[in-house]
DNA sequence: TCTGGGGTCCTAGGACCC
DNA sequence: TCTGGGGTCCTAGGACCC
């Protein structure tokens, strides 16, 4: 659940509109609230209407046009018919008819996300990428050059905008929590510094879906409790939190409630999975089909693992049914493994394992978990092994026979330059 | 209205070991 | 012979986030 923008408490905070104003009377600065947060608006939408700036003003949304598809990104013309992210097409459309729906282009967003997150780091070196779009700055020591919180998120706003033509909002307070939450609370290209001594009086009137954590389900959970704002979960017994939502989210959410997140900014994540899958147009029953989906998704999780230097111990297989209810069988290895091979070999013989004749499958999925960095020996067997050339032969039979298959046997074969 | 694809984290049960 | 408790690993499912 999304917080919509707050009318309230501007004489507590300082915020900035779109043409970076005050809103409030002057700035409210806090020379102690050090961690910002920084959010692109709308950006896959922003970033497709730097190329059609024909379409600016107008309800735009980025997604695919299949039945399938769901909204990926949409301006904020659009939200107002209540277009949202994730939403099925279908309904967007339905809400806004005259949108004007564009395809995505991935590859674009990650190079605009790439050069954001280089501003970002002209500002500090602790800089945690969130997301493709999102990121944590801690600016405690930025102070001393480039002076309070309020002016290096006015000034990296700007230099955001002048370099890539792009708004973004940024949020800063004593607390990641609390830093998201305000740029949350700013957007659209907007600016908001939460000082310390204002945290509570912002925060315990918001909705409970506020809290980082708090979905649709948690929320239901909470209001059954008849718990509405965050304040109202800040006054609860840790105990009956705990009991409704169990003993980790309880302990979290009570926290949050009083603005307590001890969490660091940090740079360095490792990751924990390595995955892709698909949904199908239309529901798949034919088992070759969906073993040619399992070792093209194979080859790319493989391809993606040696890419970062990673290795996996566990392959996980995820299943939808036409019905939607969805399976996940994981197998973990004596060994771990970056070959698409054998991980191929290992998720078809789950998946032979609950094939079922008469099941519609609407996604099938391929994921490898246990990661840890490569050694290089397990590199370098890929251009030798017999075992994928059968492999390889086998998809290129199956795509032969259902033409125009989207499993090229060149995109299978690894170039040398990967396994070095 | 009919639900993408990339992930993370938590829970709960069972196996196994000490 | 009946029964314990803690720790770790594995598996499956679900909530949540962007």
């Amino acid at each position: 659940m999304r917080t919509s923008a707050a009318p309230a408490r501007l004489s507590l905070v300082s915020k900035q509109d779109g043409s970076g104003r005050q809103v409030s009377s002057e700035p409210v600065d806090d020379p102690a609230a050090t961690i910002m947060h920084l959010d692109l608006d709308a950006f896959f939408a922003s970033v497709e209407l730097l190329d059609r700036p024909d379409l600016r003003g107008l309800p735009v949304i980025v997604g695919g046009h299949g039945a399938r598809s769901v909204v990926t990104a949409a301006t904020y013309e659009a939200r107002k018919y209540g277009v949202n992210s994730a939403m099925p097409m279908s309904v967007a459309l339905r809400r806004c008819p005259k949108a004007i729906v564009l395809a995505p282009h991935f590859e674009l967003y990650q190079h605009f996300s790439k050069v954001v997150m280089s501003l970002c780091s002209d500002v500090t070196p602790l800089v945690e990428q969130l997301s493709i779009d999102e990121a944590f700055l801690d600016v405690a020591g930025a102070r001393r050059l480039l002076g309070t919180p309020w002016q290096i998120g006015t000034a990296l706003r700007a230099r955001v905008f002048a370099e890539t033509g792009l708004t973004c909002s940024i949020g800063v307070a004593t607390t990641k929590f609390i830093a998201k939450l305000a740029s949350g609370l700013a957007k659209p290209d907007g600016l908001l510094v939460v000082p310390g001594a204002s945290t509570l009086g912002l925060l315990h009137p918001l909705p409970i879906g506020a809290l980082w954590g708090v979905g649709a389900k948690t929320a239901e959970q909470l209001e059954r409790l008849g718990l509405r704002t965050v304040g109202d979960v800040a006054n609860t017994p840790l105990t009956t939190l705990t009991k409704a939502v169990g003993p980790a989210a309880g302990v979290k959410l009570h926290e949050l409630s009083w603005a307590r997140d001890p969490r660091p900014v940090t740079t360095a994540r490792e990751e924990k999975s390595v995955g892709h899958e698909v949904t199908f147009e239309y529901d798949v029953t034919d088992p070759a089909v969906l073993r040619r989906e399992l070792l093209r998704m194979s080859d790319q999780v493989a391809v993606r693992l040696r890419r970062a230097g990673l290795i996996g111990r566990t392959v996980v297989l995820k299943l939808r049914y036409g019905d939607f209810t969805t399976i996940s069988r994981s197998r973990t290895l004596e060994e771990h493994t970056d070959l698409a091979r054998r991980i191929y070999e290992e998720v078809v013989d789950i998946y032979s394992g609950v094939e079922r004749s008469d099941a519609r499958i609407r996604l099938i999925g391929v994921r490898m978990e246990q990661l840890s960095p490569a050694a290089d020996a397990v590199l370098g067997l890929w251009d030798t092994d017999e075992g994928w050339r059968e492999a390889e032969g086998a998809v290129e039979a199956v795509s032969h026979r259902f033409g125009r298959g989207t499993v090229k046997p060149a995109t299978l074969v690894n170039p040398p330059s990967n396994s070095t």
